[in-house]
DNA sequence: CATGAATGAGTTTTCATTCAT
DNA sequence: TATGAATGAAAACTCATTCAT
């Protein structure tokens, strides 16, 4: 289009926001099919602008990778490490708390997406994970393990290793994620985020077995 | 490699174990580069044999990974079902036996490597994981769930949902490895599948928290 | 070749005439060697593109093909409807005109390239022939024995059977056109069309035998 | 009959038999979808032998097309030779007998496939045309311009161009088998050839324009 | 003679990336 | 900035031919 000087744009350049679109329609079309089988092509026209156009942004596909993850990241570490320190005291709520809103975050496929195509791309692309780890994994974890830590020293918890304990916490909703979205087991009447939560908080209060004098709460 | 000295044979002649031989080849690159990024040509070099012949023993690259689910996967099955059925009564001996299995069988990197690709090919090729997830977790789980009811209504386990609590009992050991396969998240100090599972069976023994009017050791 | 001697320029622009120039050397190629001997490569190298430019006009290298008896046919059976159109009345000379154009159009190798080519790969691609029967034959055969059976009702022609006799008409040029373009057979000075439809007319108007009574024109 | 000395071996190892039995094969497959699309391999599972078999007889694919050709061309020629000979005198009763010889064999169509695949291979093997037309064509229509010549000469035909007349002779009948097989197009009633060569009979004898002066029916 | 496993060149097709406009 | 035509380097797959057995 030769409508280089026109006066008053009616519409703008948004080339500010261009970036940000191009994400959205990676992460779209990499959760749906795959960062492999996805083109930059398809890219592109999901996000509404020419192929060329997405090379103005990022210098080449893996690097629109990149830019997802980095842009999901940020406030999720964020988010993890105000909880942490919000945390004092009553592990009895907080713990309950944390899962109930990291199940929820994940219920969320727009979230999910992220973790997923990470979990996809990680062998192929080990920096991906490297980066998600650390931004991630390494800033989230160590603030729940300090929470258990602190409840083992307060004799909150009782005497567990909590960075083996983090993964007894999260473990259970993370496969039930996987299992439902990558596999499609999806237990009878759904996948019941509430559900999975309220048992295994029941289990990690009450413990799995009977107790051998035998009255529970 | 292990090619002896052999005067370059143009063809060497069926060892009748070549189907396997290409399996084994594939499982090695997959594992190490993904599906996506493995050529035919790889494989067959890896393999020692020629691009062609791989044709002769897998009609498509699709179908040296499904036969790569297969081989892996019906043994795995089967164990899991003897175990289940081994089991009956006591369940504090039983449950341990089972997940401390279970945790060494994934720790070996030949046995992981296939649910890890299935993982990864997941979403490109969703017949695989359908496979995985009829031959495996559809044959196991419920016999795992099974074991749960039955400890449940015998009165030995509290009365947890066991759709749900074989979630909340491989979760962690699943998690564990994923951190430490995919992401590089390892404890300080290895990865060490016993301890995640003494501290994980500890947990579902005992509860994690401390009993309210209680004092554990 | 009609490159003008630029100084090499890698790309050069949508001359939007693309497809046809694709069209063009695939034409020559298949022609000479057939649409199975002739791979994509060739045909972009003689259409001085790249291989997957040709991709850009045509989704496979059978759509080419079809593209290409395409666009010969729908001038054609345009042309054969006229032709019928036009007349009217005098068989006599109308006859000998019909003949006379499809004669000379077959003659133009750029012209007969098609059908031979259609024939070439009628067995192995049955739709390029069902397309090229319902495009043109079925176009201009009915509209020739049309004529015929007019000619007949009006007593011009002889009581001749018009589906049968539309073969008599055409069947000779036909051959004459595969003996001399297939197998090489051509007369003693050459393939001299017109010798050819003026000997088949005096047959047609004359019959072959001497009448019984005597003398002939 | 040379087979005298065997002592009648009840599974006689037809070794003399076998080229043949390849060649029967190719025919059918050739026939059915083309010499590019058949494979050697089917070839031999037609032929009931194995691939490697093949090439005791044939030292190439190529070659097997060549030897069918060879085989199908032989008896033909003689025949047509014959046939000419035969006929000496009486055009009017040999025209319509060696046009209805023809026709019916043509219209076998093992016959017809010969022809076909050289027709459909010639482009691209065109030794295999010249073989064709030096073999077939070049030995039997001399013999018929030959008849053709001696009918003008003797006053019994009119006098036409032989060379081109056997094109108006032979056309309508090699046409019609082309539309028919090829294209599909068949008359309504199906592929009478009756009717096709006494309508051209017809044509041929009494032209296809009413007399001037004359009274047809 | 006969087999069929093995080869590897060659084919079609895809797609990340470039660059003239 | 923005476009999208053009590139060309793979990749999956086929198959005529060879040769150890």
């Amino acid at each position: 289009m030769t409508d280089a000087d026109s006066p008053t744009p009616k519409f703008r350049r948004r080339a500010d926001a261009r970036p940000d679109e191009v994400l959205d329609a990676a992460l779209t079309l990499f959760g749906q099919k795959g960062y492999a089988a996805t083109s930059v092509a398809e890219i592109a026209r999901e996000a509404g602008i020419s192929k060329g156009a997405v090379y103005l942004y990022f210098p080449s596909k893996q690097a629109i990778l990149e830019g997802l993850v980095k842009r999901a990241v940020t406030p999720i570490s964020a988010r993890a490490l105000e909880q942490a320190a919000l945390a004092h005291g009553d592990l009895r709520t907080a713990l309950p708390a944390i899962l109930g809103v990291i199940a929820e975050a994940m219920n969320d496929p727009k979230v999910f997406a992220v973790p997923r195509i990470v979990l996809h791309e990680a062998v192929v692309a080990p920096e991906i994970a490297a980066f998600y780890r650390d931004a991630v994994l390494n800033m989230a974890m160590p603030a729940v393990e300090g929470l258990i830590a602190q409840g083992v020293a307060r004799g909150e918890l009782r005497p567990v290793d909590p960075e083996m304990t983090i993964r007894s916490l999260m473990g259970p909703v993370v496969i039930h994620i996987i299992l439902s979205e990558v596999f499609g087991v999806t237990p009878k009447g759904g996948l019941d985020l509430k559900r999975l939560v309220d048992n295994h908080l029941d289990i990690l209060l009450n413990g799995l077995f009977t107790p051998p004098g035998g009255d529970n709460a």
